[in-house]
DNA sequence: GAGGGAGTTGACTATCAACTCAACATATGC
DNA sequence: GCATATGTTGAGTTGATAGTCAACTCCCTC
């Protein structure tokens, strides 16, 4: 089993020695929450609250965001507001992609601008 | 002006000559739901919604996907629960791609699997 | 002029997401 | 043994989402 998304942030928090109050306080939740999180007694955060945790913490939010299910809103926008952009996710999704698929296609991403 | 959502589901519905009572009991929805949406009085149906009256009216869902603003849930949940698919899309945003962009990668895409 | 099909409208509802607030427990140092 | 810092729990709140239901209008035709 993987790690669930309340024990993920624990050790994260932990190993940057802060407590629940402060990082609570500093993306504007109440600390309760912040334990209830960790122990997974309520679903994760919204993307955006998950965006300013990681922000907090100094580490990237790729790997919360993955482990949570959400996608921040600025990103779901972009994706869900292109006719074209739909359709390449929904043809990368019916391709059932590997996380080195995604990988390949990042660097195929950058790219299109280089070229 | 873009047309509207409501304006392009209309003319949509009426092209395949379908009336509200129909297309709404196809997708398990109340008629007047329909009408309040084709005149904009209400916000586009939820994603899943939408592709169920694609599939009934024969069109493909990209286009009236796009213009709701949203994204269905399979495809939603395949970026989101992928560090890598994540990722790329972060990079994509931050690039502000064009239409154009995304059918090249739409076609680097294909390549993946046929290299 | 009654009945039937199509569309519109107002009021209301149910579920869920994302939290807050107050109360309590537990450990640590002075 | 008391203050202080930390974490846990139950109950309740707030706003958005995604609709329903009943009543009505307009047109057509028989």
């Amino acid at each position: 089993m993987a790690k669930t998304f309340g024990q993920t942030l624990r050790e994260l928090r932990r190993s940057k020695s802060v407590s629940q109050r402060e990082l609570a306080e500093k993306v504007s939740v109440d600390f309760s929450y912040i334990s209830k999180i960790e122990n997974d007694r309520l679903p994760p955060p919204a993307a955006d609250t998950i965006v300013k945790i990681c922000k907090e913490l100094g580490v990237p939010p790729d790997e919360l965001l993955a482990s949570s299910g959400k996608m921040p809103t600025d990103v779901k926008e972009m994706l869900s507001s292109s006719t074209a952009a739909l359709k390449f996710a929904r043809e990368a999704h019916d391709m059932d992609l590997t996380e080195d698929d995604w990988k390949t296609l990042t660097k195929r991403l950058r790219r299109l601008r280089s070229d």
